[in-house]
DNA sequence: CAAGCGTTTCCGCTGGGCGGAAGCCGCGGT
DNA sequence: ACCGCGGCTTCCGCCCAGCGGAAACGCTTG
């Protein structure tokens, strides 16, 4: 019997194996990788094997399975959200030194953001977000400033689409978030109090390359309370460090 | 005429795709890529396609390739390295502020020293590293610490083996190096005053887990004066924290 | 000690993938 | 404008890498 659909690429099932693994997932069996991933087990366990012996897997001594440093290296070395980073660092350390919360930097991927950075304090408030974790675009204050920036193809799509509601503070009504993107374009910065959860205030700024298109947001997500707005000037100043430290290096003319 | 080797698997093909792209290389053409990973162009072609088609590479306008995010966020997700920089990167942040110079965390891999992070200020000290970058074992302060109390039978066959000399001053007789292993045990430190350049002076000390294993090294890259051994307090007391943050959350008993 | 589960290994059949060649596009030279 | 060149993609027929059923292995549990 088939377990998957015939007729299929080794390398969708190479890229189903890394899907296997979900953001809670450290270690997984070759059996529940086989399973999530549609796979025979026969089929599973050779290519973990496989992938293993590129480094790019790696197994525990219980022969559990996770995902090796070496695809990490790879994935790091070339990605243009690393410059990104690099670039916004010093100034993300700075703003968290200031303001004392989570400082997080996410790019758009689709329709949600994509945390690529984020500095974090123990004694701060919750946070659901978390390095490389994403969140739907209309929901984060990040990715209210990426969508509003984003081109108005996406952002129909966005707004067409399901607008799932974390607590009832978000925003899922389409004509109330085509204002707020307005908003957001107007005044440079997007400011969500429990749009993701109840006592978390969500502040995010564009950050712009040298030919002053949004590339990424920076954000910060403080307590919920009535000087949240406080943080924006610092916020904002920080923009501008980062854009400028970025328009110098610009890899291609 | 067979470009490659022939009875090859499909795998092996896409990770030397991967590793065409050397850690300056930001977006490869097709072709180049085929040259580097000893691949037909067609095979390459179609290859890189359907990585595209996954999201493990992207194509810039101009049809050039580069790493996609979605690999790193892959990578990012269930990698061990995450949960350690995580505990690390508070204290880092710290250290960074109070020393002023580079400030890296590092493990090792194989028989060198894998950077996963490095915060540093653009006026700080020359610095060869970065982040997902490598450095032979036996030259970085931080790959000495690793080598120090790494498995016997790693450090006898990095001894054995030749020893590249970065500068005059890095050690590379291994009955020296011997001694120099034996003292970083000792003292819990290593101080290594212009081995991978000789304007700038590394200080390592241990990361270790809840077990008392050594998992890491955190590190500093000052200038290469007398004022250097300064460092070596602030260095030990954030090291102690990290150790202290990873104790409580392991994730397996 | 058997039953159950997870994992690996084996092997014969087959379709995914290889690569030669042709075709397409954009560029620079004459 | 024409041609040649280099990079890239597409097509297609042959063939071996890889699939998956099955069996064997090893560990835990009742």
């Amino acid at each position: 019997m088939r377990t998957s659909a015939a007729g299929e690429s080794v390398l969708s099932r190479v890229v189903r194996i890394f899907e296997a693994f979900g953001p809670d997932d450290r270690a997984l069996g070759v059996t529940q990788i086989a399973r999530r991933a549609g796979l025979h087990v026969a089929t599973a366990s050779r290519l973990v094997d496989e992938l293993v012996r590129h480094g790019w897997l790696r197994r525990d001594p219980d022969r559990r399975v996770r995902i090796g440093v070496r695809m990490w290296e790879l994935a790091s070395r070339a990605s243009p959200a690393l410059s990104l980073r690099e670039a916004a660092m010093p100034y993300m350390e700075d703003l968290h030194a200031v303001v004392g919360h989570h400082t997080q930097l996410g790019v758009l991927e689709g329709r949600e953001v994509l945390f690529i950075e984020r500095l974090s304090s123990p004694e701060a408030v919750v946070n659901l977000t978390r390095i490389a974790g994403r969140l739907p675009a209309h929901v984060s204050s990040s990715g209210l400033v990426l969508l509003a920036h984003a081109p108005r193809e996406l952002q129909e799509s966005v707004l067409a689409g399901p607008l799932a509601a974390y607590t009832p503070h978000t925003v899922t009504d389409p004509g109330r978030l085509r204002a707020v993107l307005a908003d957001v374009r107007r005044s440079g910065v997007a400011f969500c109090r429990g749009y993701v959860d109840e006592r978390a205030a969500g502040i995010a700024v564009p950050l712009r390359d040298a030919d002053g298109a949004v590339v990424a947001a920076l954000s910060v997500v403080v307590p919920n309370d009535d000087n949240a707005r406080m943080q924006i000037p610092a916020l904002k100043a920080a923009a501008r460090g980062v854009s400028r430290a970025m328009s110098p290096g610009m890899p291609r003319p």
